[in-house]
DNA sequence: TTAAACTTTCAGAAATTTCTGAAACATGTA
DNA sequence: TACATGTTTCAGAAATTTCTGAAAGTTTAA
């Protein structure tokens, strides 16, 4: 299959920028070729395209499905497994988020809830249990508000985000608005 | 100096997921110390505490300020360098996240830009510069909204986090809100 | 100017990650 | 069974990243 030179520079570029998304260069070509081609693509056809092998393309499709980016099909009559992307593109930065999550942030946050069990023993190790203890809300912070965010339809999200500063006049105002309509907020 | 083992496991613990934050592990060893060390280390302190060469000390010292996250001091009567790390857990997110869409997000954004100042030159092309878009727009979003939430205090974010699952009661009833004051949202 | 105390640089060693390609494996068909 | 058409695996090659440590550079003081 023989792509455009900006399409190609698209699926270039975001190999490159896909190691910093947690995958490598190669996975993250494979990725962007099948977001921007309609059709789905045969494992031949990737590694043709991209000019890498054809066990390599087994490996990444392995590593995306388990990303739950890509689908396998199959098309009538061809014994051939096709591959296609899941979802649309908020779908899929939902999903890279959500795993990206699960990767980075879970580990430190169980490991940080672990180690600050115990009290501290001296000074040293009271100030850093403390600066541990604000990484550790931070990241559930974090972790609580992606989780709010996703549950929120794009259409909604799309409005908060055109919202811009007015989420902070907004904020000034929750009490009062929530207090005449006697509706408290579902705090955990 | 010597640390405690809780404190040296969070340490190592930040080396290997800093890797994935966008420096490398003796880096975020470093910088993990500076974090739960009250006073400012000096780069030879640094070196013995975590077994890594001065070289690479100070090479890791001229990335972490190039971030923006560890800043120079002194201590009068001693011409060493120290190094502490600047402002807050919530500065250290903040910078953290501001450094990684420059590098990440914008370099993809202005590929995105230029690539799709053109015109589409047949069906798959077209196609493709659809989901191009579509990611552009994502991107443009995403871009627009952490620069919101960064102009906010961490106080309000903190309400706003806490909100949870209420951001989507008071988004149906900002209109209604919005409606009452005459107040206008500060759109782009 | 020299020396002492410190920092930076960078070539190449070491470690790690990625990729290839051949062999093994799977499945359907004759 | 033998074969055709696919996929997966994985040892080790290749590429990349990280780290060391010695040499060069900087700054202050005498």
């Amino acid at each position: 299959m023989e792509i455009s030179p900006r399409v190609q520079s698209f699926v270039f570029h975001f190999g490159e920028m896909g190691s910093r998304w947690g995958f490598n260069r190669t996975v993250g070509q494979m990725y962007a070729l099948l977001v921007v081609t309609e059709r789905p693509l045969s494992a031949t056809e990737l590694a043709e395209t991209l000019n890498i092998s054809r066990g390599n393309v087994s490996m990444g499709m392995k590593e995306l499905q388990s990303w739950r980016l890509v689908q396998v099909s199959h098309i009538p009559g061809d014994r051939k497994e096709y591959y296609r992307v899941t979802g649309s593109i908020w779908d899929m930065a939902n999903t890279i988020f959500e795993e990206r999550k699960k990767r980075e942030v879970d580990p430190t946050l169980s490991l940080l809830r672990d180690n600050l069990l115990e009290e501290p023993k001296d000074k040293e190790e009271a100030f850093a249990f403390e600066k541990m203890q604000e990484i550790h809300d931070l990241l559930e912070m974090l972790t609580q508000w992606s989780g709010e965010l996703q549950r929120l339809s794009p259409e909604k999200l799309s409005t908060l985000m055109k919202l811009g500063a007015g989420v902070s006049k907004m904020l000034s105002m929750k009490d009062q608005l929530f207090t005449k309509n006697s509706q408290p907020t579902s705090d955990s």
